[in-house]
RNA sequence: AUGUCUCUGUAUA
């Protein structure tokens, strides 16, 4: 009922430990869980890596009778395998007797982000109800390890591919450093998605083609494609590349025009792009009101002042952030 | 009514 409104409103917002801990309350007050809360709660686990809280609901989980239920299953499969518990998740995995394709993929997706596509393919091979996403998912992980081989001839024997299929192959390519082959399946896909743009982007920033990005997104924009932060972080790279501060300026402006709010990703692409360009005074004023400042944040804005000749300013924030409690890495 | 895939931020070489 409305409790599971209320665990889902909150897993699927910015504060997702906000659900799990909505659902102690629940529990405290004797509530009883259903089939809909466990996947809702095992989500917000999953996405604030609260590991230790997800055994724990897993074990509520078991005693509710309701672990092998599919959705809880499958919850919980990803859950471990996207916190690189990959022996917890396939012990798991291994014991359940009806293991449907989101258990499979979850749990081929946790190999291929640590990297392990042996173990991942094996798992692949050995599926019998393969979809889309199984195959986006193995193409992204040869993709990840600089196999592009591999990741070719899945994509070509894919029975059906989608916009994720394309942007997943286009990505990889990018990820290889092989920008005309990201251009070339640019060109080819059959449709475009915001997330195509963006990937083109990343790939001409990333390489150094900073006027190809630009150009890229001007024609993004003529085609009234609506730009995510992905897509301003990464014009921000490209103009802090080029040292060119008036572009970069103007896309500050677009972001304020479009009420495009300050992340602390797109935050500290900011700070970066004004100290690459020189102005080292507006990006201490974007990085002053950063909320939540993380290690990467003050990285760039310590880079930022040594790059300038500012070391002693540099070695104070450096102070700084370890006062305030932000381990440098 | 619920679960799985793709794009974004820092230094050095």
């Amino acid at each position: 009922f409305s409790w599971n409104s209320i665990i889902r409103g909150l897993s699927a917002g910015r504060k997702p430990e906000e659900a799990v801990s909505f659902f102690s309350e629940m529990l405290h007050r004797g509530f009883r869980p259903n089939k809909f809360t466990f996947p809702f709660v095992i989500k917000a686990c999953t996405e604030s890596s609260l590991t230790r809280s997800g055994v724990s609901v897993h074990t509520h989980a078991v005693k509710s009778g309701l672990e092998s239920n599919p959705y809880v299953q499958s919850a919980l499969v990803h859950m471990y395998a996207d916190n690189k518990k990959l022996d917890d998740a396939r012990k798991l995995f291994d014991q359940s007797s009806e293991r449907d394709v989101v258990s499979w993929n979850s749990m081929i997706d946790g190999y291929v982000k640590c990297g392990e596509l042996d173990l991942a393919r094996s798992l692949f091979d050995r599926m019998k109800c393969r979809d889309v996403i199984s195959w986006n998912t193995m193409i992204n992980g040869y993709g990840l390890i600089g196999n592009l081989v591999q990741a070719r001839s899945l994509f070509e024997k894919m029975p059906l591919r989608n916009v994720v299929s394309w942007n997943t192959i286009l990505a990889g390519h990018a990820q290889c450093g092989d920008v005309e082959g990201a251009c070339r399946i640019f060109s080819e896909m059959p449709h475009r998605d915001v997330v195509s743009w963006n990937a083109m982007l990343a790939c001409y920033a990333h390489s150094g083609q900073s006027n190809e990005a630009l150009a890229l997104f001007n024609e993004m924009r003529s085609l009234k494609v609506k730009p995510t932060d992905a897509t301003i972080v990464s014009l921000l790279s490209a103009c802090g590349h080029l040292g060119a501060l008036d572009q970069g300026e103007s896309v500050h402006a677009y972001m304020k025009e479009h009420m495009i709010g300050i992340s602390i990703v797109l935050g500290t692409a900011l700070v970066d792009m004004y100290a690459k360009c020189g102005d080292i005074c507006r990006a201490k004023g974007i990085f002053s009101v950063l909320e939540h400042k993380d290690v990467l944040a003050w990285n760039t804005m310590i880079a930022g002042l040594a790059m300038h000749g500012h070391a002693h300013e540099a070695l104070q924030l450096f102070d700084e952030m370890v006062e305030t409690g932000t381990r440098p890495d």
